[in-house]
DNA sequence: GCAAAAGTGTTACTTTTACACCCATGC
DNA sequence: GCATGGGTGTAAAAGTAACACTTTTGC
């Protein structure tokens, strides 16, 4: 019999990376019911001992072999299934590069561009929807893009990010200026050497871990 | 036997007021263990069939009597106590003169002054500092204060409300220009007579609802 | 020499801050 | 008439937004 106040509780993570200017979600194909060939967001049941962080940790691991990246909690859903069960929701932002999906026939996982997503399992997109808007207004006060980054990038690269996170474009010249200003990154001496054109300066954040203002 | 995944969950409330320029937090003194003799938020766990925002508005219901506040999902917690429960943490803003506290013998609760806390059971301060850190952001971007006023009030009482919460005090003609501008609130005609002094002006916010900016 | 992206300053405008005195009332 | 809080404007500073051309490289 399940005691007063035992819920079933899951863990739920939106992992954003940028990709060619685009940003993007990923998402799991169910090879069973329910929702079977739906997508989802990763997630799951905490194991036994484990708290909902550490679940989404080892999720974001499963999928996409990394550690160490942004991730933060978001909110907790309780009315995405009929299950009186209780998800915990999280974002992570991993740079595409360092990322490997898991390669299985069953429960693949796939980016997908977040203005473009396709219909998803248990309510997932309000989820999505939640964590847009978070990713977006913590952009504005935080350095969290150094997680959607090499440890080196190129000044139009950062600003690419930008830009397919807050979906505009943004003036060039101001954009330096206060990433500058506000002392977020430093240059490291290297260039980019691209293509038929003047490299460019490198950078690097001067913290890689979360850092408001 | 506990099913996988299976948890007990909780809410948790933290609720404010501001009386007299304090910014207060109501607190439960604990009659029965764990933590006997000690104080701590009000919450508990999920009654069947109730999701975790159903027993925020209850608890609220319970200590103070009102209903219809700003209420908010703050953060999930799972490492409070020892017993791998997960508790689903809420902020709420209510106007002390609308409040009637529950009077009974038993895990009686009182107001207390946000910045002389006694020792909380559960390592309730994480959770009062997280919804202070929230609140006094929220303040900023929101008109959330109008949950802490009466219908009318005037530009004074607003004003020590967002000192209270802020901690810091603001120029007057400053304050009072920003909230006109914002058109948070309008003059309802009519005025206060308080003192032996000038009667104030009566104002009363647009709109009694959550609305960000 | 030309295509491509890198790099760089100035000006107008908006927002924020600092600051001090007169007003209306009750006693 | 005096004590009390109510009410009001202005100027300096800071921050934000708009805008276009030169530079360096590969081919």
């Amino acid at each position: 019999m399940v005691g007063i106040g035992l819920r079933p509780v899951a863990a739920l993570v939106v992992i954003f990376t940028v990709q060619d200017g685009n940003l993007q979600v990923l998402l799991i194909r169910r090879s069973a019911p329910p929702y079977q060939g739906w997508w989802s967001l990763p997630g799951g049941l905490l194991s036994p001992g484990e708290g909902p962080d550490e679940a989404a940790v080892r999720k974001l691991a499963e999928e996409t072999g990394v550690a160490d990246v942004y991730l933060e909690q978001l909110y907790t859903f309780w009315d995405l299934d009929d299950r009186e069960g209780v998800a915990v929701s999280y974002f992570a932002l991993v740079d595409a590069r360092q990322a490997h999906l898991a390669q299985r026939q069953e429960w693949p996982p796939a980016w997908w561009p977040v203005d473009g997503l396709p219909p998803l399992a248990f309510k997932n997109e309000r989820v999505v929807e939640y964590a847009l808007r978070r990713l977006r207004a913590k952009l504005e006060y935080s350095n969290v893009a150094y997680s959607l980054l090499p440890a080196q990038f190129t000044l139009s690269q950062l600003q690419r990010v930008y830009e397919a996170i807050l979906g505009r474009r943004l003036d060039k010249r101001n954009f330096r200026r206060r990433m500058l200003s506000l002392g977020l990154i430093v240059p490291t001496g290297g260039r980019a050497v691209e293509g038929r054109h003047r490299p460019a300066q490198l950078y690097a954040f001067k913290e890689r871990r979360p850092v408001l203002f």
